[in-house]
DNA sequence: AGTGAAGTTGACGCGAACGTAAGGTCGAAC
DNA sequence: GTTCGACCTTACGTTCGCGTCAACTTCACT
């Protein structure tokens, strides 16, 4: 069951369309931690699962080292208390950061949206056909 | 009424809370465009007006070259059509890309609110009292 | 034994977005 | 007349997130 589970940096570049060198440097800045095989490296399903979130908060302009302290929170395990807090207050803080992107995201497609109104009147008034 | 409008660079980085050398490095990659009185700097309306996007656009994860094109949409005014189009174009990607990122960001504050949700639990269980 | 694919560890390079001296100018203040 | 603060230019330094060799090793095949 746990078993086949390990993928070699090859597949998992092919599954999430990353380089070795990426997966390389990921597991240099502690993101990643695959086992190994002699030198080779094997990733595990917690190494798919971390992988996902490393890149979903990239898409959200996060640092890796916000998204490493990030990650500990999907870790919870035999961690300390403290430790757990800390992580915590920490999540609590991006959760707000990113409400507030949101909001700000939320006017400035409102804002965008205008704009390209504005733009679409001057392209029909002067008689272009390249708004959709 | 066009008049005092005129900022100085120390008087810009107060109201906007950044540095000279910020400024200067968006005018050097022609986001600003301050008039001159000799050497020194004059920020116009349009300046502070530029420089409130940009700060926006940052927040945002785009480039300062991808924000420079966006910026030349809120500039339409004696433009070449086909540059308008061109610009059109650009911000409609632009818009696609805000509108994906803002699902993005939905799903991301939903999963993030179920794993403090989780990491609450696992708090009150072990009865230490640092959850809101 | 040889070849090739896939993996490894350095180590240097790079573009973006500024930071940070270092040194020069210029007008107002003392 | 010099000192001071605010400004200027020039130019090298820095961090981030990898890309890109270079120089092996290891393993499966033939």
């Amino acid at each position: 069951m746990t078993e086949d589970t390990f993928s070699t940096i090859g597949q998992m570049c092919e599954e999430f369309d990353v380089t070795p060198r990426t997966l390389r440097f990921y597991e240099s800045k502690e993101l990643l931690f695959p086992k190994r095989e002699g030198s080779r490296r094997l990733f595990t399903r917690s190494d798919r699962g971390r992988l996902v979130l490393i890149l979903r908060g990239k898409r959200f302009g996060f640092s890796l080292e916000e998204i490493r302290q990030l990650l500990d929170l999907y870790d919870i395990g035999d961690q300390q208390q403290t430790q757990i807090a800390r992580t915590y207050s920490v999540a609590l803080e991006r959760l707000e950061a990113m409400r507030a992107q949101r909001a700000e995201l939320d006017d400035a497609i409102s804002e965008l949206e205008a704009q390209m109104d504005h733009a679409r009147t001057i392209l029909k008034s002067r008689g272009v056909g390249a708004a959709a």
